[in-house]
DNA sequence: TCAACGTTTCCTGATT
DNA sequence: AAATCAGGAAACGTTG
């Protein structure tokens, strides 16, 4: 039903981007067009291992979160509020749409993701193509007249989404209602103070993340400590509650 | 190859 | 009593 919307996809620059022959389906299923990439479990499928218009809000948070990475965006110039929507609304939204929930990133972003609507993830191997094509992409829209650091594209894309930090692991929880599950609540969604109401879980799932089960809050509390030298967290004395310190960014409401 | 960074692991002791 | 907090110390994996 999307294919029509994805091999007709309107933005392609640069005609070599997509091999008109290739079918949507080939480029999804095919295990060569994305080998930099590991399926997980069948019950919890990363977002690359998914075809965008059939990401869950968690995916598009987790492509988002990649990107960010990846490219070093700025996300506090990203209004994640925009993105909390699932791939198909994300693919639905125009290229002005974009801009207006992330600004010159917004950009940005649209180009990444409608070149993996368009090409699956080969968009993510090394090919020098895809390199210039980035570069084109930034040159015109955004790396010139925003804070965007030119990075090749992605050869290490694994280990850099598993490199993403507790402390925004547990931002994005805090804002990722379906996923939150009553895991994490605000207490004060202006000053940034929130609760962690099930501590266990909240250890399971970071344990998930970075592929140890032996994960324990016990563990992951002292991570959350250390934050409090850096600034990203402040001390609230009170059990299970923390509060985002001056370091953090990308949680407050109003920015988003 | 090295060193910095962000944890992870373990621990002792205090607090709730 | 059990869970949580506070940090020191050291190990560890990733990254530049």
């Amino acid at each position: 039903m999307m294919l029509d919307s994805v091999t007709h996809s309107t933005f392609l620059p640069n005609a070599s981007f997509c091999d008109p022959l290739m079918s949507w389906t080939d480029l999804f299923s095919s295990e060569e067009y994305y080998p930099a990439f590991e399926h997980q479990t069948a019950g919890d499928p990363y977002w690359t291992s998914v075809h965008p218009e059939y990401w869950t809000k968690r995916h598009v948070w987790e492509w988002l979160q990649f990107c960010c990475e990846q490219y070093r965006l700025d996300a506090s110039g990203i209004s994640f509020c925009h993105f909390n929507v699932s791939g198909l609304q994300l693919c639905s939204m125009t290229q002005e749409e974009f801009r207006e929930a992330a600004g010159v990133c917004g950009e940005y972003l649209y180009f990444i993701l409608q070149n993996i609507r368009a090409q699956g993830y080969s968009f993510f191997n090394d090919t020098e193509e895809t390199k210039a094509a980035i570069r084109d992409c930034a040159d015109s829209n955004c790396l010139k007249t925003s804070g965007i650091k030119g990075q090749d594209c992605p050869s290490h894309s694994r280990a850099s989404l598993q490199s993403s930090h507790l402390w925004e692991f547990v931002r994005d929880l805090l804002l990722s209602p379906e996923e939150n599950c009553g895991i994490l609540e605000w207490e004060d969604r202006e000053q940034g103070i929130f609760r962690v109401v099930k501590s266990e879980a909240l250890a399971k799932m970071w344990g998930q993340r970075k592929k140890n089960d032996r994960m324990t809050y016990e563990k992951l509390s002292r991570a959350l400590r250390y934050y409090y030298k850096t600034g990203i967290l402040e001390r609230v004395d009170r059990r299970l509650v923390y509060k985002f310190g001056k370091n953090a960014h990308g949680w407050q409401e109003d920015k988003l």
